[in-house]
DNA sequence: CTGAAAGCGCTTACAG
DNA sequence: CTGAAAGCGCTTACAG
């Protein structure tokens, strides 16, 4: 492989002013631009980028740490991400921290040991002062984690918010006795936002009937067998706020088989508005899901440049007080199965 | 951030001693080992990647490119292949190329230029002759690519082969008059093999009607605007082979809006197996996706590795013919569409 | 088993 | 506008 020394060799200039020319700077004068990118093309030239990174510092790449890349959102996610990323010149490392057998505190280590100039994390980090060490070193940005738990960057959409706003449209639509769901696995912080939600409407709505029901799995069979369990309810459910579109789906499908008229008997309120909402008609909360990930990476972006430029003395310290989030509109889409 | 000099003056150990111990060399003493051991904890090192490609010549980064890494076919490919990679030890570098605004000769260009050790590509490659310079320097494998015009390592799934197999199927179950759907967008590779499929089937089935019909998007959208130009056809036809769940999704949600009984009156068979199949129930063609990922890492570790190695003088050339394919196991999978 | 030393390919003050 | 030179943090023959 050709390297800058080549150019300059061929070129009869310094390597120096090689790398001035490749890297944009002013001062180069335009002969020495023609005959440089002229040995560029020639040779086939193409800048180290190790050599690159250890000399300046900088690596060119964030890490994006997801769960698993093939869940529908993470991989929205992760594509709006790279898009962002791709735009700004920067390349996306990608880290999944589910089927690793990575310690539950070492989430990060690869990732970093990798090297990266800044990340985006969308797993669960708990507790999240195991990562106080690493996270210090980066600039990072959170993507929808619990945020009154952390005191991170995020973007994020208020999952406190949209499921008092989801229960509420299942009520005004006549449910009386309404089913909150969430995950058997307390670990993914919006359950546990939405379990709060699922107090505070039962709490403000004494006229009605609120049960909580766990799920183990966010897949459309478990939403399917979901419907078993409901009609044990007393008294027989007419409302169920899922959180999840897969689950809400599952449930459709099965109410359908067995003769459950819906919405007429049971309404249900899926999660995401996935692909599988919008073809089978499912109410559910719309996430701009790529938009976050885009968002994200222009929020990490500024970070990484104010962390590379030294802090004026006069400037306010960014202490925990001073970190930015980015709170995502989300949107009910009351479709035909409220 | 500490350096190997750093853990060198701590122990009173040379950096090359160091170097050896943190790369689990051999010739090492126990006592060193421990010092050495202690003094990154204490001082909280991690070797720097940039340092350690520049010198070794490897980044220990595969590069994998996918038109759009939402979509649920690429993400789980990407998922299958960063697990694996994980697993060896490798970091996946995400090149999306879809929303780029790459030259469509370029598509491998930024990727490249990162610093890559080995390439895992999803994207078409047309032509691709034109990428032969950059990928003669990188172990490549391609991903469900047209393996009939590419001379590169590939793991696929054979659309030819699983097309025929489907059309068989609707005959079998009753059709007499059978469509077959593919892009306008001619690039996909699969679908110019569907093509060549379709056309096989009605040679070798003269008593049949075979129509073809061309779609723009592979969404649940554009799959219930196909019913009325199925009803436009004539005969009226009584089978559909979609080649997307996506597509057949929404063909079957508009064909039961509109009283067309399936499968007695209209058969459909989609492709994938995704999760939108399994709930509607629809029959299909179920494609191991993220083992095809794993599996694709899998043999780029195998090229990385021999590539490596200098070739022995009696080893023959690894020419044209050397290429290495896996194709994968597809499955048929007849629920409640057909 | 260990150390001194070269060098991977770049970038960047410094001095013209 | 340009060049000579130092050095980023490692790894690896080479010589003990």
């Amino acid at each position: 492989m050709p390297t800058i020394k080549d150019i300059a060799e061929f070129t009869g200039l310094s390597t120096a002013t090689v790398s001035r020319c490749l890297n944009r700077h002013p001062y180069v004068s335009r002969e020495a631009q023609l005959a440089i990118e002229l040995a560029v093309r020639e040779l086939g030239y193409r800048p180290n980028s190790a050599a690159r990174s250890l000399r300046s510092g900088r690596t060119g790449r964030v890490g994006v740490v997801v769960p698993d890349a093939s869940h529908p959102f993470f991989a929205a996610l992760v594509a709006g991400a790279g898009q962002a990323a791709a735009q700004a010149g920067f390349d996306l490392l990608l880290q999944q921290t589910e089927a690793g057998e990575w310690h539950a505190d070492r989430l990060l280590e690869p990732v970093i040991t990798a090297g990266v100039d800044g990340l985006l994390v969308a797993s669960e980090l708990t507790p999240w002062e195991q990562y106080a060490d690493a996270l210090s070193e980066f600039p990072v940005v959170t993507c929808d984690q619990a945020l009154a738990e952390i005191d991170l960057p995020a973007v994020y959409v208020d999952h406190y918010e949209s499921t008092l706003e989801g229960l509420a449209h299942l009520r005004e639509r006549g449910s009386g006795s309404i089913v909150g769901i969430s995950s058997t696995s307390a670990a993914a912080s919006p359950d546990r936002l939405r379990r709060a939600a699922y107090r505070e409407f039962a709490h403000r709505n004494p006229e009605l009937t609120v049960h909580e029901l766990y799920i183990d799995a966010d897949t459309p069979e478990a939403g399917s067998q979901l419907l078993a369990k409901l009609t044990a309810l007393d008294p027989l459910p007419d409302g169920v706020f899922t959180g999840s579109d897969d689950i809400a789906a599952g449930l459709l499908l099965a109410a359908r088989e067995n003769g459950v008229d819906v919405p007429a008997k049971l309404k249900i309120i899926g999660f995401d508005d996935s692909p599988i909402a919008r073809v089978l008609r499912l109410t559910t909360v719309h996430q701009p899901v790529r938009k976050m990930g885009a968002r994200a990476f222009t929020l990490l972006r500024q970070l990484m440049q104010t962390s590379r430029s030294t802090p004026s003395p006069g400037a306010a310290a960014s202490g925990p007080t001073g970190v930015q989030r980015v709170r995502v509109r989300y949107k009910l889409i009351a479709r035909e199965t409220t």
